[in-house]
Formats: structure tokens, C-alpha cells, sequence
RNA sequence: GCCAGAGUGGCGGAAUUGGCAGACGCGCUGGAUUCAAAAUCCAGUGCCCGCAAGGGCGUGUGGGUUCGAGUCCCACCUCUGGUACCA
């Protein structure tokens, strides 16, 4: 019964592979490396999505087909096994995490062979795994042992921090606490999502409307010490370096955005009365511009340095460490209210919700403008974020959206001080008299000496007017923020830190490093992994024999936060080279051998945060000498989204349809029938149901009736979740691999479809009938496959498809690659006899994608070896030619004709041979031709005119 | 609101980058094979007019450049994804 059987060749294949260690990466590459990486999954019980394979099998095919074209190819596979989920599982049952993630990267490991992947599997790894996270958490000692040194804009040993002298003069506990505010894992005060019932800590994505996840109870932000990384010190370099990646613009602009370079300036406003303005501006003028705030001026940020002059008050953010001292008696209650409020609020809902509408509230105080020694009032408000520039701004509402909204919301003075000119459109006067609000550039009005000046002139003649009389000076913003790095979870990598304790078991606010020899620390064995009710993380709840240790005659407990999920997919694919070494977390020669990453694919959710923070560990282990490169991943692409299968869906009011024109959304978000209110049911129907009107699918039966017709995300509640195992049950792995494929463009957001497998499995059987004599009781070669000379045109078919296939996967166009292969065997299944060698070539270019099958169809054309490292097919150009070609003839440019000529045809040739054409001299006959064009090989076009 | 990407047959998608629009697959129609079905094989399949030869229209909409536009330019519409007061 040699019918094509996956089910029977496919595991065959698969334990071969692992028997022979066919793709066991050698330590060192040969002549030409090739690093390809796939983004690693997080293990989830729920196990591997159809999203998955769509990534890993492009980087198989690229790594199979490239090892055929002789490169050392390192391909691995890991898993990202810390994180929430496993951590809530344990919380509900009471198992540690660690049993269940093992148990979830069981499964993901079965279904990944099951798909046939030729990942070198010696090498796996889990972040989770002890000899993994012990240099995770070297890494963090690297870190925690750099400063930044702006001048040279590189990370260098703490031990190389210039002290001043005036701090070493203070002893050792004060040069200590110098260099802790200098390294790039620092702690920092910060606020956390804290749950009084739950008696947790909550991460962002647990808050939904300010309330908890789990059991809606009311979340309060609290300010909690938390490890930081000072990811802000890279920013420019991270931004600048992305210029010689070869990565999408559109990633590059996300990463760029998020970044958010902007330069402006720092202006300091004078906190007191008018008349003691004079003199503190005239004693700025001599010391200068203070790099230390001191607390008799406001100090703000502006990108907008020319529009000082419209400044009618000034905004600082409810965390402002100003407020209780701006703060005048008669307005204490309603300003502590208001922060009390907005302590509540997280940053999101400050913004989404309530329509945006600015609240603030007045201090009571003033501050003097700088520039005209005018006093205007000090507001607080929440739509400033303490987190960026200062804290605080000036506000300029007549060219400021924010500003002027709020303006108008409290009755606050507008003031133009830039007038938009003649040449925009007829609001220029409400712009004048302060109706309107003007973001853009154009000419200064209002504005002393400045006055007729253009924006982009004004802007730096004012910051440098500030900076000689000690007031501002220039200043560049990111809004990239540092990195919050501490979690208050279980499921984490301790943190090797130790906080000092003193004899009465209090800290002293001293910390010391675990030594890197005592690493790992691991996370202790707790009996319950139930919330204990205090705002510290779950590790507080340790046994003392792990959370004290003694060191040197002094007491320490041990950090008990842990680190995030990002930090342990910061690095793995430096690991991968070198995954058991347990002197280094990297071998320097390997590293430099493999070093970067080639090819890295995965999903566009990763396009920021992981990507960016992989990017600053890289560069920190870049300037402390531990790794070659500036950038870790050489080129990236990202896969897109598989959407279920393609739904209809139709309305029903009651009884009666209602067509999708008729339907809207209430403000609670619930689907309406626009003229009733009635709210109305949504009804899946057949695609035998629905027909297509014009641009819109309708009901067959009812054609007034617009249904929707689209393709969802896949999720468990829609019920459209496609499961590999299914597929591969049913289809076989090859068949999954090549349809996921063949669905279209690797970057590009596709339906899946059902009969669009079993096209592909269509395909699959007739490669296999095209050479298994498929009526044959045995597996044998059928007998139109004989050792014979391939005829011209078959040739040309062959090496028409090696060029074209070859191509296609360079460019990792697999879609119409898999179009080639189907023509080819379209054109032979046709033929009487099918030269062996052409099914020997076939086979090969088959092989990337469809592996088991190739495997299968090479042995029985006579080979006992894998194919996995036979030559890749060459072309020969010449036998890709046939020598007629079809031109077709164009009048005014539609076509009118064909003609046969010569492949060489010149051009001249190409024309004479055209005009002889009887059919085109019927067209012109009594027309003057006016012009003729002719490319030769594509087309001849004669331009003609009545008369 | 802003940013990015995309709109091509009944459906998924091709088109060597300005040169025969719709490759390839799905679906559909007809035929062969079969007692019948499945499977397989062959042929056809953008829309409209026409018995046919042939003609007209056609790549979201409207304009433009060109001998020639899915591709380039301008304006607009729709969808998808991301983002959210960063001064």
C-alpha cells in the first residue's frame, strides 16, 4: 500500500535525525558561519500555537537550505520558562512552578520534533534552568558593577569612578553610597500596583480600570524600592546604532520613537515675590546655572524655548517633590485630594477614560517668568508625568494642545507669542487673540526683542540668552525611561544582592554583591506560595537558612525581589554558543566565531522592549570586554499573525436580520440596531449562506441583509484556535510546514484555511505518485522514473526551477518558491518519463521545506545518506532559455496581438517582423503611426492617429 | 488623535520593480474512470456583450505623469496593527 503515509515517515525520519545527530553543530564554525535564531517561546500550558511553526519553520528552511550551500549553521531552540502564568498556576495548586514548567517544556519539546525542526538539540535551554540563570545573574553583577561614563559614552568598572575628594573625605560608608547612585543596577524608589485584599504586588497587565485582575478589588500605587537599570545611559547609542542593522525601517522607527530623543532646554523659574526677582537674577548671573535644584526656583523642561514669553502659568506633576512646599494653607485640602487621587490613578487611566478631560488644581504659589519677571500660578495637574523632563513645565496654552485645553477648562490667559502668518488659513486672528490653539513654526510676536524673529531663530537665541545669564541652559530628553528590573514575584532570578543587617537585625542601607563564585542563588523550597499580605515580595516568606547569610563576620538577608521575564531572554542567544561552559557565560573564541546573530525571527510584539533591552545587556557586556560586537541580532524579521479561518457573521433583532449597515456600537460597547437602540445578536453563518454584492458579502437568500465577513485572532473563547497536533495528525508535519508557508508573505497577517492544508497535503501526494509507483504493492520507483537524458524542454523546466527556487528562498519568498515546485510537477507528472537525475534535483529543492518527504523520496532514489549536506541544485543559465519567444503587440497601448520570434531578436528584427504581422496591419491600415516602441523580449507598441 | 502596513477574481495570494494583470493553490463547472462513491486524471473558470470571430470594462475612489501604471505623483476612503497628554 505505498500510498504517501506522513504518519509512518515522518517520526521515521525524525529519529534518524537524532540517532545520527545529523544536525549536531560543530563548537567552531567551518569557512562561512551562519547564526540563525528563533525568537524561543514561553512554555504555556496550553502548548504550541499555530503562530509558532510559521516562524521556525522559515529559519529550518533558511538553515537547511544553507547548510546545503555549505555554511556551519548554528540553529537552536530554548525555552523562556519563567513568568507569571506558571506562578499564578502554583498560587491556585499549591505545586511549585518549577514542576509545572518542566512538565510544559516536556510538551513543547514533543511537538516542536514532531515538526521536524533541525535544531542542534544538544544545546537546549531554559532560563529556568540553575546553570542558566547563574550567569544571568553574572550578568546582573556586571551591571551592578559599571558606571557610565558620559564624557567617554561607554560602561567602565565602578572601581574606575572618579570620587570627588570632598566624598572621600566622609569615609568609606559615603564613598559607598556614591558609587551605589552611580552603577547601572541602582535602587530607586518606585511605584508599584499594590492590592490591599489580595495582600500582592500586581504586574501592569494584572490592572485592568484600577482594579485587580483577579477579583476586581481596588489597586493603589505605592512607592516601593525597586531595582533599576540606567538603560537611559545607552539611549543614544541604542538609537544611533540601529543605522547599520538590517532590520524593517518600521522597527527601527519604533524603537526610535520609543527612545524619543527631543532637545529643548531647562529653564529655572524664580519662586518668590517680584520684587526679590532682581537680585536672584542678577546672583544667576554670576554663579551660573546650578546643576543641584535648589528649592527657591521651579526648574522645567521645554522643547519650546521661544514661546517663554506666552507662559501664563506653570504645571507640576502630583508626585512633584514641591508640592507641600508650594503648597499655601488655603488650598492644602483640595490639593491633598487631588493627590491623593491621582496616587490611585496609574499612568494609563490618568490618560485613557473620562474623555481626557484635564483636572488640576491651584497651589496657591507663583513663580516669576524669566524672561519678563511677570508672576504667574503654580497648578498641579496630572496630565504632567513626574517620570519625564523635570517633573514640571511652563505652560504656554496659546501653541500647546495640553495647555490650552486646560486653559480654557480654568479660565487661565492665553497669550500668542507666535504668529502662524498670512499664509495659513483664515484663523490666524483667533490664533491672535488667543481663541485658537497654534502648534507650528512661524514668526515671534509678543515677545520683546525677539519680536519678528522666525521659530527656528528664536529658539536658540533665547536658550543661549538663558544659558549667559545662568537661567536655562540646553537639555536633551529621552522619554525612554530606566529600566524598572525588579518583580515582587517567586518565579523569577534571585537577585544576588545582600543587604546588610545590624545587630538588631535592621538594615543598614549598606548592600554588597554576592560573590561571583558563590553563584548561583538559587530560589529556596517554600511550603505555600500564598500572598503573605505585605508590600514585599513573595521570597520574604523564604526560611531563614536562605534568607540570612553571614559574610565576614557581618549579617546580611538576601534581595528578595526578582527579576523580570525580560531578563533572562536578555542574553540566551549568546549562551546557545557555548551552553555548558560553566568558567564563563560565554567562551571568548566561540564567541567571536558566531557572533551575531545572522537571521532572528519572531513576532512584532517583541519589537520594543525585548529587542531594546537585549540591545543595552549586549552593549554593557560589549564595553566590559565580554563580547565582539556592538549589536547582538544582524538582521531581524518578523513574522505576522495567523488569524482563524475566515467567519461570516450575520444580525438578527429578534426575529428579523439586520443588515451590517444598520448596526452600531453604544457607548458600553454593545452592538445596536442604529434605529431602534435594540440591542441585536450576532448569528455565524455558512460561507453557503453568504454572496457577494458589490464590495460586501450579503445573505444569499436575502440579499438587502450585509453580513461581516472576516478573519479573527485566534483565541480559546472564540473557539478558533487550530492545534499542530490536529494538523499534523491529519495532514502530516510536512504538510503543516509547507502550508504555513505557502499562506503568503512571512511578514504579512493571513487567514487560516482549512482547505488551503489539504491543497498542500494534494501537493504532497503528487510529488510522491510522480516518483512511487503508488499501485506498486511495495515501495518502489514508478517506472516512468528511468535513468535517462532529460529532453531540452524538460531541462528547461528543471533548471528554470533551481533558478527560480534558489531565488526565492534567498529572498525568503517562500510562498511562490512552493508556486515553482508545483509548476514543476505539474509539467513531469505529465511526462512519460521522468529523467531520474531531474527527481534527484527536485527532491533536493524540496528539501527545506517538506524534509521528511525529501528524506523519504532521496532513499529511494538510491541514496543511503541524508540529504541534509548534499550540494544545493545549480542552474545552468543557458538551458533555462528557449530559443522563441512570444512578444505580444500593442496599438496605443493594448494588446492586439502575438507574435513568435527568435529569444535574440534585435530590435530592429523584433520591428520588421511585427509590422509584417497581418493582423497588426489590419489595425493601422489608414492611421498615421506616430511613434513605435520596442523593448526587446517584452513587447513592440505602435502609437497611431486617425487620418 | 498620531504612527506604521495593507486594499488585486468567489477565497488565499502572484506579477522579474514602469512593459502580456490574475502565476500557484483553494473553490466552482464540465468530462474521463467507476455498478456507484471516494480517490485520481483531463478541460474550463476576472466581469459584461456576442453563436462565434471579436469587442468593451477591470488591481479601494478621484485626478495626474507616460507610448504604456497594480507599480510613479497628488488628494481622498476603508481595513489591520501599534501607540496614547513625553511639554
Amino acid at each position: 500500500m505505498p500510498r504517501y503515509n506522513p504518519a509512518e515517515i515522518e517520526p521515521k525520519w525524525q529519529q534518524f535525525w537524532e540517532s545520527n545527530h545529523t544536525f549536531k553543530t560543530p563548537e567552531l564554525p567551518g569557512a562561512e558561519k551562519l547564526y540563525v535564531l528563533d525568537m524561543f517561546p514561553y512554555p504555556s500550558g496550553a502548548g504550541l500555537h499555530v503562530g509558532h511553526p510559521e516562524g521556525y519553520t522559515a529559519t529550518d528552511i533558511v538553515c537547511r537550505f544553507e547548510r546545503m550551500r555549505g555554511k556551519t549553521v548554528l540553529h537552536p531552540m530554548g525555552f523562556d520558562a519563567f513568568g507569571l502564568p506558571a506562578e499564578e498556576h502554583a498560587i491556585k495548586t499549591n505545586t511549585p512552578p518549577r514542576v509545572s514548567t518542566e512538565k510544559n517544556i516536556a510538551e513543547f519539546t514533543r511537538q516542536l520534533k514532531m515538526l521536524g525542526f533541525s535544531y542542534d538539540w544538544d544545546r537546549v535551554l531554559a532560563t529556568t534552568d540553575v546553570d542558566y540563570f547563574r550567569w544571568t545573574q553574572w550578568i546582573f553583577l556586571v551591571l551592578f558593577d559599571t558606571w557610565f561614563d558620559p564624557d567617554q559614552q561607554r560602561g567602565r568598572p565602578i572601581a574606575e569612578l572618579p570620587i570627588p575628594t570632598e566624598i572621600t573625605a566622609q569615609g568609606d560608608a559615603a564613598v559607598n553610597a556614591y558609587r551605589d547612585r552611580r552603577r547601572l543596577a541602582y535602587q530607586d524608589d518606585a511605584l508599584v500596583n499594590w492590592c490591599p485584599a489580595l495582600g500582592t504586588v500586581l504586574a501592569n497587565e494584572e490592572v485592568i480600570d484600577g482594579k485587580s485582575e483577579r477579583g476586581s478589588h481596588p489597586v493603589q500605587r505605592i512607592p516601593l524600592r525597586q531595582w533599576m537599570l540606567r538603560i537611559t545611559a545607552y539611549a543614544e547609542r541604542l538609537m544611533r546604532d540601529l543605522d547599520d542593522l538590517d532590520w524593517s525601517p518600521g522597527i527601527k522607527k519604533l524603537q526610535t520613537d520609543w527612545i524619543g530623543r527631543s532637545t529643548g532646554a531647562e529653564v529655572d523659574f524664580f519662586l518668590g515675590s517680584q520684587a526679590d526677582f532682581a537680585s536672584w537674577s542678577k546672583n544667576r548671573q554670576v554663579s551660573g546655572f546650578p546643576s543641584q535644584l535648589g528649592d527657591d526656583f521651579l526648574r522645567i523642561y521645554t522643547t519650546r524655548p521661544d514661546t517663554l514669553y506666552g507662559a501664563t502659568y506653570m504645571v507640576i506633576a502630583p508626585e512633584h517633590k514641591f508640592v507641600p512646599q508650594l503648597t499655601q494653607d488655603s488650598q492644602r485640602s483640595e490639593v491633598e485630594a487631588y493627590c491623593q487621587a491621582a496616587s490611585f490613578k496609574s499612568d494609563r487611566e490618568r490618560t485613557e477614560g473620562e474623555a481626557k478631560k484635564k483636572t488640576g488644581v491651584f497651589t496657591g504659589s507663583y513663580a516669576i517668568n524669566p524672561v519678563n519677571g511677570e508672576p504667574i500660578p503654580i497648578w498641579i495637574a496630572d496630565y504632567v508625568l513626574a517620570s519625564y523632563g523635570t517633573g514640571a513645565i511652563m505652560a504656554v496654552p496659546a501653541h500647546d494642545d495640553r495647555d490650552f485645553e486646560f486653559a480654557q477648562q480654568f479660565g487661565l490667559p492665553i497669550v500668542a507669542v507666535v504668529d502662524p502668518g498670512a499664509s495659513a488659513d483664515s484663523s490666524r486672528d483667533a490664533i491672535l487673540n488667543g481663541d485658537e490653539c497654534f502648534v507650528g513654526a512661524g514668526q515671534a510676536v509678543n515677545s520683546g526683542s525677539y519680536n519678528g524673529m522666525a521659530t527656528a531663530e528664536v529658539k536658540p537665541a533665547i536658550t543661549a540668552k538663558l544659558a549667559t545669564d545662568g537661567l536655562g541652559q540646553e537639555a536633551v530628553n529621552y522619554k525612554l525611561r530606566d529600566w524598572l528590573f525588579s518583580r515582587q514575584r517567586f518565579w523569577g532570578e534571585p537577585f544576588p544582592i545582600l543587604h546588610e543587617l545590624d545587630d538588631q537585625g535592621n538594615p543598614t542601607g549598606a548592600i554588597r554583591a554576592v560573590d561571583a563564585s558563590d553563584l548561583p542563588v538559587n530560589l529556596p523550597h517554600l511550603d505555600d506560595y500564598q500572598p503573605h499580605g505585605r508590600p514585599e515580595p513573595p521570597l520574604g516568606k523564604s526560611p531563614d537558612e536562605w534568607l540570612y547569610v553571614e559574610k565576614d563576620g557581618k549579617k546580611y538577608r538576601r534581595e528578595t525581589n526578582t527579576m523580570p521575564q525580560w531578563a533572562g531572554s536578555c542574553w540566551y542567544y549568546l549562551r546557545f554558543i557555548d551552553p555548558k561552559n560553566d568558567q564563563a557565560l560565554i567562551d571568548a573564541e566561540k564567541e567571536r566565531a558566531w557572533m551575531p546573530v545572522d537571521l532572528y525571527v519572531g513576532g512584532a510584539e517583541h519589537a520594543v522592549l525585548h529587542l531594546l533591552y537585549s540591545r543595552f545587556w549586549h552593549k554593557v557586556l560589549y564595553d566590559r570586554g565580554f563580547v565582539s560586537t556592538k549589536e547582538p541580532f544582524q538582521k531581524l524579521v518578523n513574522q505576522g499573525m495567523i488569524l482563524g479561518e475566515v467567519e461570516y457573521t450575520a444580525y438578527r433583532c429578534g426575529e428579523a436580520w439586520v443588515s451590517l449597515v444598520d448596526i452600531t456600537r453604544n457607548e458600553n460597547g454593545i452592538l445596536i440596531e442604529k434605529s431602534s437602540g435594540k440591542a441585536v445578536e450576532s448569528v455565524a453563518v455558512e460561507e453557503s449562506e453568504v454572496t457577494k454584492q458589490g464590495d460586501n458579502f450579503v445573505l444569499a437568500d436575502n440579499p438587502s441583509i450585509r453580513v461581516d465577513s472576516r478573519a479573527h485572532k485566534m483565541s480559546k473563547s472564540r473557539g478558533n484556535v487550530v492545534n499542530p497536533d490536529e494538523i499534523v495528525r491529519d495532514y502530516g508535519a510536512d504538510a503543516l510546514r509547507l502550508y504555513e508557508m505557502f499562506m503568503g508573505p512571512l511578514e504579512a497577517t493571513k487567514p487560516w484555511s482549512m482547505s488551503g492544508v489539504s491543497g498542500v497535503r494534494n501537493f504532497l501526494d503528487r510529488v510522491w505518485r510522480m516518483i512511487v509507483d503508488y499501485r506498486a504493492d511495495d515501495i518502489r520507483l514508478v517506472d516512468a522514473v528511468q535513468e535517462s537524458e532529460p529532453t531540452s524542454e524538460q531541462n528547461q523546466v528543471l533548471h528554470r526551477t533551481i533558478a527560480a527556487v534558489t531565488r526565492d528562498l534567498e529572498n525568503m519568498s517562500y510562498n511562490t518558491a512552493i508556486a515553482r515546485l508545483m509548476e514543476f510537477v505539474n509539467f513531469f507528472t505529465k511526462q512519460e518519463v521522468r529523467p531520474r537525475v531531474a527527481m534527484r534535483q527536485f527532491v533536493l529543492l524540496l528539501s527545506p521545506m517538506a524534509p521528511h518527504l525529501a528524506e523519504e523520496l532521496w532513499q529511494l532514489l538510491g541514496h543511503p545518506n541524508s540529504l541534509a549536506y548534499e550540494p544545493w541544485p545549480v542552474f545552468d543559465e543557458a538551458l533555462t532559455k528557449s530559443s522563441e519567444i512570444e512578444v505580444p503587440i500593442q496599438v496605443n497601448g493594448k494588446v492586439r496581438g502575438r507574435i513568435t520570434v527568435p529569444a535574440d531578436c534585435s530590435k530592429e528584427q523584433l520591428l520588421e517582423m511585427a509590422m509584417a504581422d497581418a493582423r497588426l496591419q489590419e489595425l493601422i491600415t489608414g492611421k498615421t503611426i506616430v511613434k513605435t516602441i520596442v523593448v526587446p523580449g517584452r513587447l513592440v507598441n505602435v502609437v497611431v492617429k486617425l487620418q
